[in-house]
DNA sequence: CTAGGACCTTCCGTCGCGGCAGGTTCAAGC
DNA sequence: GCTTGAACCTGCCGCGACGGAAGGTCCTAG
């Protein structure tokens, strides 16, 4: 019968065989001797290691928990914890699968955007690669910028609209702020038809931001003074890209005053 | 008016201010200098670095990038090819996408093994620890046969049944395996009602593996004798779990030649 | 007895920095 | 001009989970 917690008797496997039937590498199996998660029980007079029967036991649970996508240490805790204790376990699994959820919205934000990206470039609608990428900073500087004071308003605001319609705006600024750039570069005046066009569709997107509880105008105002202390706040001396933002908002603000 | 590609002129900026500025560390800044990715244009006197506007806006595109989850190396080649090729760029950015993609099914994967155990957990099928070990072992050790040998198969059959089926599956045979093992640690009999009822899940289970284009039986047989052959060659005289597995599988035999 | 494969330890590399040690320099106030 | 504290410099170790190589020892089949 089964003589349970001595190894004195049965078959031993040296470190090849346990790799070859285990699906692991040698090298692995000795990283988890150096960390004491899965040391062999014994050693030949050479230095050989020497696996029981104990120790297999041990690397296939210690397998299947890495295939679960925990760490090495948690594995290493969860299996000191009286071998098994389940609690704990389910505490881990919890914790795993909270951190896999973030993980995977995470993923799905760079995932739309990167398709909101794509379908810019194969568009045709940005030919210049400098322009793309000045397109690029705005983004970037836009999202710091919103997400260092007004995490919370965009919390808010993220939870009514859904965070899809959050991301949707979010490329659509990108187009939106190449075409203004644009205009901005080439002093089209502030009056022209298309150019309030684009403003419209500027302020459409700025006041599903911002929180529209009062007037429409207040709003407006509001989210043009707020561009104005971040780039004082954020950018201070720096030229780019706040600076170019900065004109951007200026002309925005000239051309609601001719509209 | 600017002049394009001088810096004679124009402010300079020491390392914290452009850290401040751009909510970057002193130490990243540095650390992408150390690897030329985006060096200070000029040093003082005593060492110290001066970034120029040329700098300050390739370190935007750089964050803007790495915001995308691009590695540095692939940012530094990019910015290299010519400061903007739009067609790289959009090379880099779809290998992004297909990796992020890849990425979220293996999320999705783990996410839903970790539902399906934590449920096991909790719906009090398993009190024992040990028990619950054994499991998961038996899981790992099913999913690496098969995803070496049959990888194609699998493939060609989650194409057919949609990913979530087998993935459905993969959790299922959890409890089955769960209640099999003890049934065969009780030593019940193979007549007994109950195991022949969790013999009918496991036959209908396995025969949604693998390709029963011919008739039913064989495919049973096919399956227990694919499960002998990985037996031999992957445990080559391990006791554990591929040797529970092959008493598993003794039993349903019997149990199918007994029904 | 010999050859070649399996095994041993030790060290360096990964990726994107964080953090510290120990030294120099800058800018403001006196 | 002097002091002082903040900012800056280089260089090194650390992380996680191993891969890979160097240089040596051991085992086993012929």
């Amino acid at each position: 019968m089964d003589v349970i917690g001595k190894d004195d008797a049965g078959r031993r496997w040296s470190i090849g065989e346990i790799a070859r039937a285990s699906g692991m590498t040698v090298r692995a199996l000795r990283h988890y001797d150096e960390i004491g998660l899965l040391s062999a029980d014994e050693r030949t007079a050479s230095g050989h290691r020497r696996y029981t029967e104990r120790d297999v036991r041990r690397l296939y649970r210690v397998r299947a928990l890495r295939a679960l996508g925990l760490s090495l240490e948690e594995i290493a805790s969860v299996l000191a914890d009286s071998e098994g204790d389940l609690a704990a376990m389910r505490d881990l699994l919890t914790a795993q699968l909270r951190g896999l959820e973030a993980h995977a919205v995470r993923i799905q934000q760079l995932t739309h955007r990167l398709h909101g990206l794509l379908e810019q470039i194969d568009g045709a609608l940005m030919p210049d690669p400098d322009q793309f990428m000045t397109t690029l900073e705005m983004i970037s500087v836009f999202e710091t910028s919103f997400t260092t004071e007004q995490r919370e308003q965009l919390a808010r605001r993220r939870t009514e609209l859904g965070s899809e319609a959050v991301e949707a705006a979010k490329t659509e600024w990108a187009g939106l702020v190449e075409e203004l750039l644009r205009h901005v570069q080439d002093g089209t005046p502030v009056d022209d038809p298309q150019v309030r066009a684009l403003v419209g569709r500027w302020d459409t997107l700025a006041s599903g931001f911002h929180s529209d509880g009062e007037d429409g105008e207040r709003t407006k105002a509001a989210a043009q003074r707020t561009w104005e202390e971040n780039s004082e706040e954020i950018g201070r001396g720096l030229p780019w890209p706040v600076d170019r933002m900065r004109d951007l908002v200026h002309y925005l603000e000239r051309a609601r005053q001719a509209g």
